[in-house]
DNA sequence: TATTGTTATACTCTATAACTATA
DNA sequence: TATAGTTATAGAGTATAACAATA
């Protein structure tokens, strides 16, 4: 790979033959999802800000107060993998611990005041990077494409 | 995480926030991603089969004896993680590696008939799982859905 | 006994660097 | 010198298990 910008990826070679995969959905999405990551790090310039990190913030920011297993809940992640991501945040002086006085074994997180401040520029940056993603298609057509895959993410009423 | 099959994966917590999270189309590819990668993992069954090592199957059964850094540009890989992928077709006794009469430096890849066997059956496996993901659309919806995905995925022309 | 959170540990995936053999 | 492929090594990211404190 000779360009790391999201703009040298070139997602399909013309000159080879991908089987099946371009008729697959799920291989779409894994594509869209590459993209995203990619613009993703342009756009937010620190590395380490991937859009796990980012949503724990916001969801933080949404919720302040929750436990930890609840977020690690939300977010799909193990117990241990959601402390990490919390102390990645509380180094950085966004997130901060604070003790439950009603069960003293958990604690709550919240935004600190620095946090509320990176998360309200976040938002900012990243809403201006998925405007960017979908750029090429019109009103009408970025609110079908929301409607169509909220239905896929929910998946089939059982 | 009490359901680990992908039926039991719930997207969104209604009882919870997801603050600006919901309205961004990147983080429904995502979301869509973690669906797709769950229910491609029930249908396959093995779970060492991801959607990567499908792939690989896929583009060599569709261009035979590309070079192993051919292959490695297609999937958007490193040289060491396309011998690895390789190798573990390989191991399996689906993909090998013959010598190129032309430049002795590389090794053309081509799927063995167990592999073609292989890919025929992991091609009707997938396909199947891809339209269970899509399930809730109609067919002009899906039709749809798939050519918005085309354009975000090909990005903008610049 | 069960649960919250942390620490210890291991596994997977991927990358870069160093190496061999060719070109 | 440069390239194809392999091996060595290291860094993320994630998981499970074991543990301490508390319920």
């Amino acid at each position: 790979m000779t360009d790391k910008q999201s703009k040298g990826i070139r997602m399909f070679d013309p000159a080879f033959d991908y089987g099946q995969l371009p008729s697959l959905t799920g291989f779409l999405f894994r594509k869209a999802s590459l993209r995203t990551f990619a613009i993703f790090g342009d756009a937010v310039g620190d590395r380490a800000i991937t859009p796990l990190r980012y949503s724990l913030l916001e969801v933080v920011g949404a919720n302040p107060g929750l436990q930890q297993v609840q977020l690690a809940g939300i977010l799909g992640l193990s117990k241990p993998a959601a402390t990490l991501a919390i102390d990645f945040w509380q180094t950085r002086d966004c997130l901060s611990r604070r003790p439950d006085a009603r069960d003293r074994r958990s604690r709550g997180i919240y935004l600190t005041e620095a946090g509320q401040a990176r998360l309200d520029d976040l938002r900012i940056i990243i809403a201006r990077q998925d405007a960017q993603l979908t750029e090429m298609l019109s009103e009408d057509e970025l609110a079908l494409l929301k409607s169509l895959m909220q239905r896929v993410i929910e998946g089939p009423v059982l």
